[in-house]
DNA sequence: TATAATATACCGACTAGTCGGTTTGTATTT
DNA sequence: AAATACAAACCGACTAGTCGGTATATTATA
């Protein structure tokens, strides 16, 4: 396999770390584990990428794109509170459903985040980005009267922590009940707990 | 250091295991590390775990009885609903404050739940454990008629999901909000959204 | 009580293998 | 000719686990 272009080559790098630090997490995927599922050999690896650490830090951007386009890119200001937070929540469902690898790579983002300062700064703008949506959205719906007068950062957290219990569901996969209709309760809840 | 008891080294290996395995990891760890904490020999602490796994595994136990103990052994039976879950609220509070660490020790045993089906068994008997509890609290509200007809495993899961959600602050701290606010207002608003 | 026998706790040098990263070389493109 | 994209052999540091042996505690025996 030679001379692709260099975007192409880089996504096949891309994709097939993603799947074998999902898989197998970062520490247990040798660089020689993504040379023999990508196809390209460790020079062309090494020549895209200076290290191991920087093509995981080149994950979270690729993988921030794929999962998180449609859901930070939603507009407040001329929408329902009740129901762009039933889209969000869909937005998670449907993604869930189809590849429950995008969770797992959150769960290796955090564990990463503890113990490596340059992703958990990386991983924390993530955040700061979903919790400004989530408070945009608390606050319009407080000053559409809609709901009452809450802690608006408490309540951004809540729904962050909520929706982010899928990830519990990516890993022991409860069968008495489905991460839809988990999520699909849980916002109904939650924006039930919102209401005057 | 040399011959000290059974139980008493054992302790020893397991603190230096756990502080290290939060620390940097379980793979980022060496058994060497964890020589050189404990004091003891390579020998030795071959002599009482029999892999580094097996270990990894013990400290599951000790975490366990460590952090668990209070949650675990309440009762339901004679108690108000609301009162029982600020109290377990409140346990999370106390144990986010003596130690931060119990929290990463969970994100730990998620990663490792993620890629090794032992850990994920293992951890598996302890969310069944706490969601039977959950469960429990909740039927009683609504056999008590404090609570509406909720779909009991749905409810069960929000809770343990809004609790689990200290694990974030545990990485990201985040500074405008305290865990311990977190916690004791998302109980009060779980508790509420429960209500007829 | 003294001694022998055995079990338990422990030590640390060593091994076989792994892994991130480097280097050197080649083909293609511009 | 110069730069880019890739291949693959190679290196040195590191690691889980082993093993022969020692020290201490416990039990059995005389």
């Amino acid at each position: 396999m030679s001379n692709l272009t260099k975007d192409k080559s880089k996504k096949i790098i891309l994709d097939a770390a993603l799947s074998l630090f999902v898989k197998n997490g970062y520490s247990q995927t040798s660089m020689d584990d993504i040379v023999n599922l990508s196809g390209l050999s460790k020079g062309a690896i090494y020549h895209h990428y200076s290290s191991k650490k920087v093509l995981f830090l080149s994950l979270i951007d690729y993988w921030e794109t794929f999962y998180f386009k449609d859901i930070l890119n939603k507009n407040i200001s001329d929408c329902n509170p009740d129901d762009l937070l039933r889209e969000i929540s869909q937005n998670v469902v449907i993604a869930f459903k189809s590849k429950k690898n995008i969770f797992l790579a959150e769960l290796e983002f955090w564990s990463l985040s503890n113990y490596d300062n340059d992703v958990r700064e990386r991983i924390k703008l993530l955040y700061v980005k979903l919790l400004k949506l989530f408070k945009g959205i608390v606050r319009k719906g407080i000053n559409d009267k809609l709901y009452k007068n809450l802690n608006v950062d408490v309540a951004a957290l809540s729904i962050m922590t909520s929706l982010q219990g899928v990830i519990w569901f990516s890993i022991f996969e409860e069968s008495t009940i489905s991460a839809e209709q988990y999520l699909n309760d849980v916002i109904e809840f939650i924006i039930f707990g919102f209401k005057k």
